[in-house]
DNA sequence: GTATGTGAACCACTTCACAGCA
DNA sequence: TGCTGTGAAGTGGTTCACATAC
């Protein structure tokens, strides 16, 4: 089933499953697709295929119970569960990322970290040892990490990568700003606020300086 | 013209001038669609079309030459200037922001910084003197700042962001996690890297653990 | 009456394929 | 000959509209 699912169609679902846990934190426990529409600027039909692509989640005349579908789409996404990521790169960035608060109330935990300088390995940052890159491939298989948090500069992206994907990582959270190349069956998200940046210009450029 | 060229058009034009600029440093002068192609893993039609949006950059039989074309390309995205920024928040996830070493290089600054908590404001971080948030209209116009970077926790995102476009801004680089609501006119891009994850563990979830 | 779930209609983006030009 | 630029064809995602169920 999960082939034939839109990619756009999976990356909307984490939107609407915030949303829900939202909602049921403000006490709400039934919604339509028309309410939960209107708070996301999405057409209630959008919502509608989109969960129709995994069940039928509503009752009719009702609308969706909210805390049931929280469940459905976190059990769905994957995200019922916890996961163990590695970072490669403890720069500026790289640190900023260890320091995060917001992966772990999420699930995500970064429980190994990477670098090439030795200026930085065996240093200690937000709990973890930032090991020698040389390791990657031991650790990852030993701590069972599931996910790649890339953070070095754009010359070294791609080969980084291809270490991640020799250790049989199978996404990669790349914040680099290079397009690298997975092989198929390797997921990779880019966080590239530069990229935002000059395509809003765009939009910007003609109204007054 | 610019109202009837797709937006996904749009955000792949600075994926192209990256690549170019980076072919130049390497000494290549002229690329053909379909090397480029190759490289970006993009199909050569879908250059060439998107291109056309905007004009006739190439020579038939020979191809495009880089450095024309990416003077071209940082016209018409509006980023052959600079443009001046205003960060609201700056809790861990700003300060880091603020001393992000990788918008300066390609002309945006962040020229002023604003919070709520009086244990931050007045401090000076990256440069930048932290000022109450009640000061942020003015400062805007007074800077001709042109782009606001929020970066405050969810409850407050909305409120934070129609105070930005309160003050005349169009263009809002988010870091919430939270969908918050732009009226038309203004344009919003999220970097949501919980996002990135949770859409990437729907593809994970089924491969062994 | 009300709101879901879904085939059908629609629309937008992508790819094709070739005329046109260096 | 080689590669661009572009109408036309194809594809995939969105929206419509209604049968269905509560």
């Amino acid at each position: 089933m999960a082939a034939l699912v839109p990619e756009v169609v999976v990356m909307r679902l984490p939107v609407y499953t915030r949303a829900l846990v939202q909602l049921t934190a403000e006490g709400q426990e039934v919604i339509s697709s028309q309410e939960l529409g209107q708070l996301l600027r999405v057409t209630p039909a959008q919502i509608r295929k989109d969960l129709s692509y995994f069940g039928r989640f509503g009752r009719q005349g009702r609308g969706y119970n909210i805390r049931r579908l929280t469940v459905e789409l976190q059990h769905i996404l994957g995200i019922d569960r916890s996961w163990a990521m590695a970072l490669v790169g403890v720069g500026h960035l790289g640190e900023a990322i260890l320091n995060y608060r917001g992966f772990a109330p999420q699930g995500f935990n970064i429980t190994a970290a990477f670098d090439t300088d030795p200026k930085r390995t065996g240093k200690k940052i937000g709990g973890i040892t930032v090991q020698r890159l040389e390791e990657v491939r031991e650790t990852i298989a030993a701590r069972k990490i599931d996910i790649g948090i890339v953070a070095v500069p754009a010359a070294e992206t791609q080969k980084v990568i291809d270490l991640l994907v020799a250790a049989g990582i199978k996404a990669i959270l790349n914040y680099a700003p290079f397009a690298a190349q997975v092989p198929a069956g390797v997921k990779r998200r880019d966080i590239d606020p530069v990229l935002a940046l000059q395509s809003m210009t765009f939009y910007l450029k003609e109204s007054p300086k």
